[in-house]
DNA sequence: TTGTAGGCGTTATCAA
DNA sequence: TTGATAACGCCTACAA
């Protein structure tokens, strides 16, 4: 009952007088196997109190049935949640999961990979984007990135453009004098860029009043707070008498502006309107639920593991992914009314 | 520049007219070596473009690096950040991790822990709650828990009474003449239960009329919000001009608490303080920064993994931990006081 | 339906 | 300081 030595396949082999063989058919084509073995054997597997060996069985096929992941952080919900979905995939396919926290740094990020690489995984899920696509296409495994710079890479994202335009039609169908955009300045060959050109675009294509506001926020909520403060200031000077729709690029930092506004005027006055970005908690929990344009986070997951299983195995059969142009799969964005556009229907 | 087949010890020593042997030193006893013979492989290895492969070292010296984790959710912010802070230590430590989220059902967490065992993995931490501490304790290999059920393993966890202590003495030193705990019905062999016995506790102690409400929270944002809003009319009914000191199991719900209060007055009433538990953002975030009971998540995990790495270290010479009793780290929480219980000092 | 023999890429044990 | 050889535990032809 201590720490005996482990079980083998030589060990179960000897106690039913089968050969190591059809131990191992037991396992890999039970049915090619008499009824009659496949019970001793089973039998024996139970008497014995095997443990199966995925490592001995990795060296001789080859199939570690490993994906590594490397996710640049944890703070942004997008993360944990795509991370989330991504690990519940193992019911669907099987593999199993390496995971890395890129610490926004190049050096230790192809650490990581290397490592993964040593342990022979099949597959990676990218989300960090500190290194750029043409470096992961060299890897020579399938990989598939999420919402980053994809250009040499398979991809799954959402797309931005599209929930960049509506959440600027949103705005301007509730009748608002002008449009305002607040995000971080943006490398355009990010997918988030998008929704600023959708942004910009459908106010153009309406003959809106807009402006696209770079400031440089999300490094922390008190910074978050002292430049929207400073925004909102400039908005009601400039702005004074219109309606204002505010569409901001991630709802943790809308709901830091319907907090100042609300704290300011004890309610979101009517020449206010916002929304966010991600569909995530702090959209719904906000002391007024914030419309906002969700990211599909269970698909976005969902098909980048196909994606990456896919090539795995097509990669088995022959290479039949040689050489071919990286597939981008573009998910549609969710908008989501609450009441900072729709206001208060029941209970006001 | 295809898919060449993968370069080995055998190649390099053929290479290099070393034996396998010689090339295996190189990377595990390099001092051991001629400094010309390292100078030698080490070119061999960048010509020929090695990759090291892990798989085959660990069949051989049965040294995984591998630990497995099991986390219960994601919804929940702890969890992330303790994997996060977990999978941090990597850099310290060189352990790889193996990550599933349990759904909550035991059967398909049974088969994710023989899914780890089968990959050798040498440790695991475990955060979710669905296996009793007995069961794990059998799995013969060194096993850390989180913040939950402990009895027969190694865990860390919060001093959860002594925080509910304090969070009960910070409202009482604020002259609040009644103390209410809001949490979901606990089960008292898990450490959380020590916040409500923290609470009472010092009410007790002090003589103060409390009052611990369970009620089926944490389930979805709108059945909390539900219950809260009841909870309130009660309170405003028993309690009326009396001021009120309210302690929730945490931050969201402190917060929707807050956000309840704050739509109905426009402002936090005077006669409500609020405190949360676990310093997550939406407590900074708040529209009232809330003041909460931080637990110290970073060392959480430090401590979660370097007990792993210890007793795993433990077993490699010997097995001195054989029999031992289990240890159970208690990291102390923190007090974070803010605006929900300080009041505004310098804006109103 | 079952068995034999060799191989997967390292490390460990003796020798030299 | 270096080598030869046998593990490690399983899989896969090929044979019977």
């Amino acid at each position: 009952m201590e720490g005996k030595k482990k079980i083998t396949f030589d060990d179960i082999a000897r106690y039913t007088n089968f050969s190591k063989t059809t131990i191992s058919r037991y396992f890999n084509n039970p049915d090619t196997l008499a009824p009659e073995s496949q019970r001793i054997i089973s039998e024996a597997l139970v008497k014995l109190d095997y443990k199966e060996n995925k490592v001995a069985r990795i060296l001789a096929n080859g199939q570690t049935e490993f994906i590594g992941i490397i996710v640049p952080e944890f703070y942004h919900r997008f993360f944990s949640e795509v991370l989330n979905q991504i690990l519940s995939t193992y019911e669907t396919y099987g593999y199993k999961f390496l995971v890395f926290v890129g610490n926004r740094n190049e050096e230790s990020e192809r650490r990581y990979i290397q490592e993964l690489l040593s342990y022979q995984i099949e597959g990676m899920i990218v989300l960090s984007h500190t290194i750029s696509s043409e470096v992961l296409s060299r890897l020579q495994i399938p990989i598939v990135t999420i919402e980053r710079e994809d250009e040499h890479v398979c991809s799954v994202n959402t797309d931005n453009y599209t929930g960049g335009y509506r959440a600027a039609a949103l705005l301007a169908e509730h009748g608002c004098d002008v449009l305002i955009h607040i995000n971080s300045p943006t490398d355009p060959r990010i997918p988030a860029y998008g929704r600023i050109t959708g942004f910009q675009d459908c106010c153009r294509e309406r003959g809106v009043m807009h402006e696209v506001m770079f400031r440089a926020v999300d490094r922390s909520h008190e910074g978050d707070l002292a430049i929207l403060r400073e925004i909102v200031g400039t908005l009601e000077q400039t702005y004074g008498g219109k309606k204002k729709g505010i569409f901001l690029s991630n709802d943790t930092l809308a709901s830091t502006l319907l907090n100042l506004l609300f704290r300011k005027y004890g309610k979101l006055p009517e020449d206010y309107l916002i929304v966010g970005f991600d569909n995530s908690p702090a959209s719904r929990e906000a002391i007024v639920p914030i419309s906002t344009v969700g990211q599909q986070v269970d698909r976005l997951a969902a098909e980048a593991v196909r994606l990456v299983v896919e090539q795995i195995d097509a990669r088995k059969k022959g290479r039949p992914m040689r050489g071919r142009k990286p597939v981008h799969l573009v998910i549609d964005p969710v908008l989501i009314r609450r009441e900072s556009t729709e206001g208060c229907s029941a209970e006001c």
